[in-house]
DNA sequence: GAGCATCTTTGCGGAAACGCAATAAACCAG
DNA sequence: CTGGTTTATTGCGTTTCCGCAAAGATGCTC
């Protein structure tokens, strides 16, 4: 399957919506394409940051490791969403490793080409303040999490989180349109496999999720939204 | 003592470095100062972010809250350091509480002023996708300290963190020059003040550190480094 | 400088969650 | 369908850290 690179698609993107007919010419001119396989690595944490992706279809996984090797799940990013900001401030090296989770096609402009449309095109540079303050919020909101909260609880959150982000309606409730493991779950709970793995089978006892091998599915998400609230 | 707001301290700012001298008059024309004594909150979480602040004397502190009055400190800002970020991508509300912790004199803008400095000015959205990017990666490494390391180590990384960034050189050692509790302590590291109060008095006992009421002095950097990282 | 408010220390008991280990289930390849 | 690999479950002992409580220190105000 061959994807052209539309104005349609680059007006939906985090990153170039409304920005003016015009600059979608050069903003095309300036790109490349790059596949990825399921379980292929776009770029390591460390690696300099020569590129900017967006994701075009499929899914990616952003990722910080420890010295020691130790990973944390920091994000999913899904069509429109942007990988590799760091570009955009030039210079320095990715924070983090982004991971292609499903096969996955990105397109990508190199530092230059982004530095020079977000100089002409203010809108450009408007729209990566704007996502980049959300997801800088986002990661406050985790970190009052994390500190804050019990385990269930923030497992619950994620879930949550993951469902509205990546959910898709199914007979059975919202499901999670991602291979998820107990693993990932727990990285991005703080928490261990263990852990996550027995509160899942707690909440399949209640009904609240059904689950299966790298799959959770959300029956009565407003039961969960209470564990997670109150 | 009286404040004038000219042109090298905007420079020094990490929101107006490098912006061409000519929009400098139009910066400062657009302008407002507010003085905030110890205590005071600059403004809430939830409010409408109506105007943007820049640091020009004193220090706050960014946190966020739970419904039920559980408070995280996200960060502390200092001279040049920006407050209210939200103003920039327009509409929103406020993520956190910014309150001063001394008397601080802060350089407002409204978010419209805002917007058409930095459409106008494209190094000012530069510069804003720059520190949202730098504070962002700060946001991810705590993640990952928070949800992997124990609290011991996650003490020394804060303490390491606040020494480097408001650390003042002295006879003992380096002096956190912020009045800090162990509470605020306890709602960076997430964990509580009971433990922060075990862990000091322990590196107290072994003359790494040496503190006293809302203080803490830093004698033993590299130990302290030693029991962060490894 | 006496009294008060705030902050800090420390002991102790207990809950939460980790981490090991062993088993079980699901999936894949040939 | 068979063997091997990955993923998930669950029991159990252990550790870490929380949270209460009470006492002690420090600094500020009048």
């Amino acid at each position: 399957m061959d994807f052209h690179l539309n104005s349609e698609f680059l007006q939906g993107t985090e990153l170039f919506r409304d920005v003016p007919a015009a600059a979608l010419h050069e903003i095309q001119a300036a790109s490349s394409q790059r596949r990825v396989a399921a379980g292929q690595v776009v770029f390591r944490q460390g690696d300099p940051a020569g590129a900017l992706y967006v994701v075009a279809t499929g899914r990616l996984r952003a990722t910080q490791t420890t010295a020691d090797g130790q990973q944390v799940i920091i994000r999913y990013l899904g069509p429109g969403e942007v990988a590799g900001y760091t570009t955009l401030s030039g210079g320095g090296t990715h924070p983090g490793t982004v991971t292609a989770v499903e096969d996955a096609l990105l397109i990508s402009w190199t530092g230059a080409a982004m530095k020079k449309l977000m100089a002409e095109h203010s809108s450009i540079a408007m729209n990566a303040v704007a996502f980049l303050g959300a997801r800088y919020h986002e990661m406050q909101v985790r970190i009052r999490e994390l500190s804050t909260e019990k385990v269930e609880r923030r497992i619950a959150h994620t879930v949550l989180r993951l469902a509205e982000q990546a959910g898709r309606r199914t007979a059975r409730g919202i499901e999670i349109a991602i291979p998820l493991s107990r693993q990932d779950l727990a990285e991005m709970s703080g928490t261990t496999l263990h852990t996550v793995s027995r509160t899942l089978s707690a909440w399949e006892e209640q009904k609240i999720v059904s689950c299966g091998r790298r799959r959770v599915v959300v029956a009565k998400a407003n039961v969960l939204a209470s564990i997670a609230e109150v």
